[in-house]
RNA sequence: GCGGGUAUGGCGGAAUUGGCAGACGCGCUAGACUUAGGAUCUAGUGUCCCAGACGUGCAGGUUCAACUCCUGUUACCCGCACCA
């Protein structure tokens, strides 16, 4: 393989020094932007799931050049992260080595398989010149209302003293030490994200999004449409709960409220059984990280006493309850349970003894009723709700809604299930978050010109105690001046989410070396939007959100020029194993491109990837079906040897050139990846067929072959003689010239195959069916039966239906 | 529980969107060339009681014709999970 690797490394240093994929702001071809996910530069090198999607993309891109557009497709790093920070706790050096290391890594190996990335515009989120920019736009948050401090728990390991993030509490239990997972109280920055959940439903109208992708944002921001009913409590005071079944607003039995809100908290001095309260609110502190994988056993719950709760409509007296189904964060952190017609608040009431009343009349009795009216029953009539009674059941959610509102202890609301975004980390290695903490003046966001704020530089810094920042130890940072009154003050300790430099990463692009503002608006007017963005399944919902909410707040400022930044999103399935598990290094089944690269040669491993399945499926490694791909390409190389010295295309090649020409171009657009190589391996193996095939033959299947294959194919193109594929023009084929003239089609009889007849262009209907019936096996399977109908299509089949 | 996805030979997967199911590749079998083959070439390869019949998770339906459309159902995968 040495001579292959040495081929290919002398392709990618043509690249190089050509600037081969260089594109230039303002070029007057048409811009197309084509952006991959960039990576977590983690120290266990690029995976062959990056290079799935980074050889599709680098295809599209390589292919589109040729057309004549002018292509962005740009590479960097979303560095910041626990892992580094842990590396280098762990090595006492600063993360920035390990970060440096790890791209480092990356990049050579991203070269060794030839992505034509334009690397003039790389960048880290870890680089002061770019979080610059994150900080200022989350200045920008601040200044314009949207970024809050906020007190909400977190998941904190009594153990390891730190904050863990719900991926790292999985199950309850700290990932790192197995310690049961507590929730802390902690003040924290939030963006108001909530405000944007109709824009976010909205925007993906002006998307061209994956269906899938569309629904998956959908789900997250998980609006429901309701009603908001203020409830009297008996001696005064209110609260307030959200339906969206108001229709069943007379069967109101009790009320039940999170035991993790506030309202339980202001109510405290009136509870009578005080400690029975305090010590339920304590076990659901426990649970609350837990709950996930706790089963769902039944409904606990305690009695507030002392305390009782007016139904509005009927002034009915009920007793409250704490659940901890009721969650204090979505909603009003308060329900009203009506048993009869919901499956949960039922289990509840027969838990704890509780009145039962039924309103929708689904003729069966009580047990069979919640089954019936809980998901359907719209046409059930209504029962025991006073002037509702014998309306229907969609009828009464109406009515009854509007009587709400007219008599003003309710309103009609959406609730989403998407939450304001906690921005803060208590972590070093992230954006430092630029606010200042002045005992005289409160928050005061850092002057602008004062960005970036750097991370300091030191190679020390253990978490505190009480789990604060690692930043929070640092005080020749954190001490500092205030911007307003210039007393004594400190900074902000906290950092951002990861989230925060993904989030705007493909503006960047654009711009690059922009000092002056984060990208400028003719630049981003020039690129328009991301055409086409790749990545991840599991990015899909949350990283994408993100991005789109970011954006938009930055459109409504004025900063960028679409409410939607990106028109296209694609993802792709994931390379699992060959055993069919995901790649992992506890099951051994990991492949490192790597060692693929050295053995077989990047064109290989690209052209594999491409194969492996359907782009959009997960598909399992096979180095079996790998080496296929490398026979592949040694055909490809052996078939120079059949090149004669005539001029122009083989005649009788023709159609099968135009016919491949149009299914390359179509489903590489279509990320039909597969078959864009199964359709040049019926090419190539068509030129192996003949005695010899042109040099323009030839010339055209290495250049159709060159976005999967780019090392190999623009080898024999120059050992052809020919200019650099890159440099040169994607061919064009001629509808006409896709079709055979003559076709070979079945003929059937009652929908079963009997033969087949030759066919040519020019047959009519008439002349087809009279070839159709002419056949000798047709007729020996129409014997002794009546001709009922004939049905002729065109060029595809013919089917004789007898009797 | 809710939402989404998937199901086709021994394996990965094709099927122009209702028109010859199994393209292309892997694997396997036999043969050729070879000291040798993990190289290359040739032929074969869905199943079965093989002139035929049956075959796209399962059961129905629509149609001249169904992997494709409709109804029901099962299994697996992913996401969110007590969301009122």
């Amino acid at each position: 393989m040495e001579n292959i690797n040495q081929m290919e490394k002398k392709w990618q240093t043509y690249w190089d020094k050509h600037k081969s994929f260089q594109c230039k702001n303002g070029d007057k071809k048409d811009p197309y932007y084509i952006l991959v996910e960039f990576p977590y530069p983690s120290g266990s090198g690029l995976h062959v799931g990056h290079v799935r999607s980074y050889t599709a993309q680098d295809a599209i891109a390589r292919m589109m050049r040729m057309q004549g557009y002018n292509v962005l497709y740009p590479m960097g790093w979303d560095a910041f992260g626990a892992p580094a920070e842990q590396y280098a706790i762990k090595n006492h050096i600063h993360p920035k080595e390990a970060v440096e290391r790890n791209i480092k890594t990356f990049k050579a190996q991203m070269k060794s398989i030839g992505f034509s990335f334009d690397w003039s515009r790389e960048f880290s989120t870890t680089d002061p010149d770019y979080y610059k920019w994150t900080q200022w736009q989350f200045l920008q948050f601040y200044k314009h209302g949207m970024a809050y401090k906020d007190t909400v728990p977190v998941n904190w390991c009594p153990t390891c003293k730190s904050v863990l993030s719900n991926e790292d509490a999985a199950g309850g239990v700290c990932e790192r030490c197995g310690s049961v997972v507590e929730q802390k109280e902690k003040s924290q920055w939030m963006l108001r994200m909530s405000d944007y959940a109709e824009d976010l439903l909205k925007g993906l109208d002006d998307t061209n999004f994956a269906d899938r992708v569309k629904l998956g944002q959908i789900n997250w921001i998980g609006k429901s449409e309701g009603v908001e009913v203020d409830v009297d409590i008996v001696g005064g005071g209110k609260f307030s709960i959200f339906t969206t079944c108001p229709e069943t607003i007379y069967g109101i039995t009790f009320f039940v409220i999170a035991p993790d809100g506030k309202l339980i908290k202001e109510l405290m001095d009136r509870v009578e059984n005080k400690d029975e309260v305090n010590a339920y609110i304590k076990e659901t502190a426990k649970k609350s990280a837990m709950d996930r994988t706790e089963l769902n056993k039944g409904k606990t719950g305690v009695e507030v006493k002392g305390i009782k709760a007016i139904n509005p409509v009927n002034g009915k007296e009920v007793p409250i309850f704490l659940g901890d189904f009721v969650l204090g964060d979505y909603g009003t952190g308060a329900v009203m349970a009506v048993p009869s017609h919901d499956q949960r608040d039922f289990e509840y009431a027969k838990e704890h003894n509780l009145e039962i009343i039924q309103v929708i009349d689904c003729g069966d009795i009580l047990e069979h009723a919640i089954e019936k009216t809980e998901y359907m029953g719209h046409g059930y009539k209504m029962m025991n709700s006073e002037e509702f009674d014998g309306m229907t059941v969609d009828e009464a959610r109406v009515e009854i809604a509007n009587m709400i509102e007219k008599k003003g202890f309710g309103r009609r609301v959406n609730n989403y299930k998407m939450r304001d975004w906690i921005f803060s980390r208590q972590r070093f290695w992230g954006e430092p978050i630029p606010m200042i903490n002045c005992p005289k003046c409160g928050w005061v966001p850092m002057k602008e010109e004062d960005l970036p704020l750097l991370l300091p530089d030191v190679a020390e810094y253990e978490p505190t105690e009480d789990g604060e920042s690692p930043l929070a130890n640092i005080k020749d940072w954190v001490n500092c001046k205030c911007p307003e009154c210039g007393g004594d003050a400190k900074r902000e300790t906290d950092t951002m989410p990861n989230w925060a430099g993904s989030s705007w990463y493909f503006l960047r692009f654009m711009d690059p070396h922009n000092d002056k503002e984060f990208a400028s608006m003719d630049a981003m007017k020039y690129w328009n939007r991301v055409d086409w963005y790749n990545g991840g399944m599991e990015h899909t919902a949350r990283h994408l959100l993100y991005a789109r909410f970011w954006v938009q707040f930055l459109y409504n400022i004025g900063l960028v020029p679409h409410k939607e930044m990106i028109w296209t999103r694609v993802s792709h399935g994931m390379v699992l194993g060959s055993d069919g598990q995901k790649m992992s290094k506890s099951k051994g089944n990991v492949m490192n491109p790597d060692d693929i690269v050295k053995e077989y040669g990047a064109d290989t491993l690209r052209t594999y990837e491409m194969f492996m399945g359907d782009y959009q499926m997960d598909a399992p490694w096979s180095t079996d079906s790998l080496k296929g791909c490398r026979r592949f390409l040694d055909k490809v190389e052996r078939l120079k040897d059949k090149v004669n010295d005539q001029e122009g295309f083989s005649e009788d090649l023709e159609v099968l050139q135009n016919q491949t020409i149009k299914r390359v171009e179509y489903d590489l657009l279509h990320m039909g990846y597969n078959t864009v190589i199964s359709s040049l391996m019926i090419l190539a193996n068509a030129y192996d067929d003949h005695e010899s095939i042109t040099k323009e033959d030839y010339h055209l299947l290495l250049v159709l072959l060159n976005p999967i294959a780019p090392h190999l194919t623009e080898e024999m193109n120059e050992q052809l003689g020919y200019s650099p594929i890159c440099e040169g023009e994607w061919p064009t084929y001629d509808e006409e010239k896709t079709v055979e003239s003559t076709k070979e089609i079945a003929v059937q009889v009652n929908g079963k195959v009997r033969g087949t007849i030759t066919i040519s262009l020019e047959d009519d209907d008439a002349t087809i069916q009279e070839k159709a019936l002419e056949n000798e096996n047709v007729q020996k399977h129409m014997e002794g039966h009546e001709v009922v109908k004939v049905i002729v299509i065109k060029g595809k089949i013919v089917n004789i239906v007898v009797k």
